[in-house]
DNA sequence: TTGAAAGCGTTACCAC
DNA sequence: GTGGTAACGCTTTCAA
């Protein structure tokens, strides 16, 4: 039980040291580049580092150089294809300069983002990113006299924390736009959230839509989502249910579109030749879906590396500004024209 | 730029000790019920505390504790919903006991793979998860040396390591047998990557399974595919370009089913009417696919869970046993009885 | 019950 | 160039 010897307990600096008869400071300064080491020294150092298959603690240089190369993430769900994306943005953005994600997921609850950002904090993460999420302006704002913050889908800004979204309500503008040109005028729409203000700007670039183009709006196709495909789905069946007649439905994201799609599959009511879908979001999948969707695309993984190069920015790192692509709508097969 | 002042430049535990009048010692012991504590100083450090805002650096308390109660993640894509699942288990498992998950993709490449637990090792997590990926078993088993190891998809073990499967081989034999039942004959497959282990046990179930029922197996009905949904894709334009003759179709995962279902939709060719899929992994989206998909389930939760669990057990925090759902079919409805 | 002090593995300042 | 040493913020003997 004590015959550990197969398992190699790491080497510190100072055994380095020891052993190639130097001190730790020139040990340090060799490693780092720091300043000029003899060449006998360099040379002894390198075998021994070598033999030793010395690695450096980042622990303990975290806690001397006061960073840990870390920067935090508060996600919402570890399995949505939407915030994944980002974050593989923010991973290609920032991996270059050295740092880790910690990644962190409150769900969509407040206090449980609340709670995972102290806990990033205490782990001392050198920023963090906030993905949308329900915590308020103040609270994003007295984090941010901890710890730089730059956070998607909140317009917060102050002296260390930047944020920044998408304009939802003019793609969704371009979304009922497109269907009226296709000749839709009865055009059902299932909703996101309430709290959520994506969803809110989407319903409101549908009713302003109509509005313009002087369509009167329909309470009874206005039904509630939540995101989630079960949402859609139940959506639908509502409307059928009740005998609203529409031609369209505008689903606020992608997931709510196929929950729909599914519940028209299952009164055989064809799509696009029966009934048009249009999502939002772009979601890998809707490549593949049947048919293809029609759906605004957000540029979620631009975004990510724009929340990695700002963060970058804050933390020293200054990096080239980006542009970000607008929403955009893709047309592939879910919509027909009338 | 000196005025730093509404930045809360964070408290140490050696202030609040000044701050309160008593030792730091007491205040650590105070902190962590480490001993007792007489009423008086109790009150004066909760207040102080209180006011100071005080959060013991965890950094600091990692380095002398040698813990930093986070544990590594290898997993291979952070857009993986297969991955993500057993991602979303690993965290329930752990947190509870105040581990964070520090996460690293090694996009199924063997060096950059090897370079992350590196970089996770370097970090000091406590323990490296490994989910499947293409490190050989002699380096996890050289990683292991450094770092408790428990891989998913791996059948290596030893002193600190643990690794274990599902049996994709099973459940491949259930797929097939289910699909012989239902009077399919002309099967068709599409492989997964030929150096991936899950995929070369379902083509084992496959073949073997259509042996055990005396049917042979056309060879021009077994076509490479690449576990995304374009190598479905074009497996079966291939198979249709070529004028294959067959009733359904098994795909090495639920990617694949969906890009061979687009191949499908594309010539109008319905299904299950026409034509049978059945896929495998049982990704959340394969419910909402039109047809829904009948697959094969893979317990990723509870592997997450039980990843987590393990892990647990070598650190010192000793978990229930719990035992693994076996691969299971699921029934949907993609595949027609003939 | 409490405090002093050593030490975790680094870095960096100050001398030489 | 190089070594000694303090310090980063905490925990934990050892004494008192």
């Amino acid at each position: 039980m004590k015959n550990d010897a197969s398992f190699s307990s790491t080497t510190t600096l100072h055994q380095v040291a020891q052993a190639a008869g130097v001190s730790p400071a020139t040990v340090s300064r060799f490693l780092n580049g720091t300043a000029k080491v003899s060449d006998d020294k360099r040379k002894a150092l390198e075998r021994v580092i070598e033999e030793l298959n010395y690695k450096p603690n980042r622990l303990a240089q975290s806690l001397k150089m006061g960073s840990t190369r870390t920067i935090g993430v508060l996600t919402q769900s570890l399995e949505s294809g939407y915030f994944n994306r980002a974050m593989v943005g923010i991973e290609d953005a920032v991996k270059a300069s050295g740092y880790a994600l910690l990644i962190m997921s409150g769900h969509w609850h407040a206090d449980e983002e609340a709670e995972r950002v102290e806990l990033l904090i205490a782990r001392r993460v050198d920023g963090v990113a906030i993905l949308t999420g329900n915590l308020s302006d103040s609270q994003i704002l007295g984090f941010s006299k901890r710890v730089p913050i730059v956070a998607f889908g909140r317009q917060v800004a102050g002296e260390r924390v930047l944020g920044f979204s998408l304009d939802n309500y003019r793609g969704a503008c371009e979304a009922i736009e497109f269907l009226i040109n296709q000749g839709h005028r009865r055009i059902a729409m299932i909703t996101g959230p309430e709290d959520h203000e994506d969803a809110r700007a989407r319903l409101a670039g549908y009713r302003d839509t109509l509005a313009r183009h002087k369509i009167e709006l329909d309470p009874n196709l206005v039904v509630p989502g939540d995101f989630q495909e079960s949402g859609g789905l139940l959506a639908v069946n509502g409307l059928l249910a009740s005998n609203q007649r529409f031609t369209a439905i505008f689903a606020s994201n992608d997931l709510t579109a196929y929950g729909a799609r599914l519940a028209l599959y299952r009164r055989s009511i064809r799509v696009p030749d029966d009934i048009s879908i249009i999502g939002f979001d772009d979601l890998h999948s809707s490549m593949y879906t049947t048919p293809p969707l029609t759906t605004v695309r957000q540029p979620l993984y631009e975004v990510g590396m724009n929340i990695g190069h700002r963060m970058l920015d804050m933390l020293g790192h200054p990096q080239p500004p980006m542009d970000m692509p607008a929403l955009s709508l893709v047309v592939r097969e879910s919509v027909r024209r009338l």
